[in-house]
DNA sequence: TTGTTATTTTATAATTATTATAATATTGTA
DNA sequence: TACAATATTATAATAATTATAAAATAACAA
């Protein structure tokens, strides 16, 4: 049986050259489920890569969005740019307190994603559906002031 | 009958103090469709408001999007925070070789809305529907290199 | 209207996310 | 192994956004 995540070739296939830190990168954004930010991602590679650059983070970042691998989301409330390793159509629930962002499941994304992809004329890449707003725990913290 | 658009009792009942800068931004927001960003807004200002700063168009639109009055769209393959006074959900359409940002109509907007609302347990303020791919014009370029 | 106070606007400087550059290191391959 | 192409890193540069504080303006009471 083959492993459910071959990262290095599906690095290959998008012709990009597999390194060690490219690999860490992003196995990590498929593993994890919180949308990091570059800078996240950054401190998180740097236990077991203490010599990586920033720049290393931001050009694999970059690299795998070109290629279609990731999901570029944007801002959540704060002022940097989050990414998604899940790049199927989903939305996304982000919390402008504390910039955590969630996946939900909608029976109406793929819906919408046919209907834009056959009557909008444009050659889509991708989607970014992002609600935004307070989760459960930050209406709690509020209340208490 | 009344006007189309009463800028200023909006803003009042937002709480928000009225100026001629202020009217400006908004109801320049409120009348092109174009999605602009910041430095657009102080741009197309500075031709009736020629002393305006930069500083107070980012003030306006952050005191817009906090009483929800604006939505803010994030980055379209530029660098730059892109804002809409559309805040009725809705789907977005950025194109990422020309940076425009069309509007689009989606029967499954407003389903998506209400099912987030009732199961996810967020308090949503807005939404961020953004589809990217190349428009139509920039696909026929691209084409003839 | 006029005077007073709180709020805004503006100019300037500071911050910070991201990108550019160039030297060094590593990868793929003959 | 050795060569050529590409990646990584450290550093500096860029540019969007925010902070600060003085000057200007709006709200409002008399």
């Amino acid at each position: 049986m083959k492993p459910n995540h071959d990262f290095t070739s599906k690095l290959k296939q998008a012709g990009i050259r597999v390194t060690p830190q490219r690999m860490a990168i992003y196995s990590l954004l498929m593993d994890y489920k919180n949308h990091p930010t570059a800078f996240m991602i950054y401190e998180q590679i740097r236990e077991n890569f203490p010599s990586i650059s920033l720049m290393t983070v931001y050009n694999t970042l970059n690299m795998l969005a070109d290629r279609g691998l990731i999901n570029v989301l944007g801002h959540a409330g704060d002022d940097s740019v989050h990414y998604d390793a899940d790049i199927e159509p989903h939305v996304n629930l982000a919390c402008i307190s504390c910039h955590n962002i969630v996946d939900i499941n909608s029976k109406y994304v793929n819906q919408m994603t046919n209907e834009i992809n056959s009557t909008s004329g444009y050659q889509l890449f991708g989607a970014r559906v992002l609600f935004y707003g307070n989760c459960p725990a930050c209406q709690n913290q509020s209340r208490s002031h």
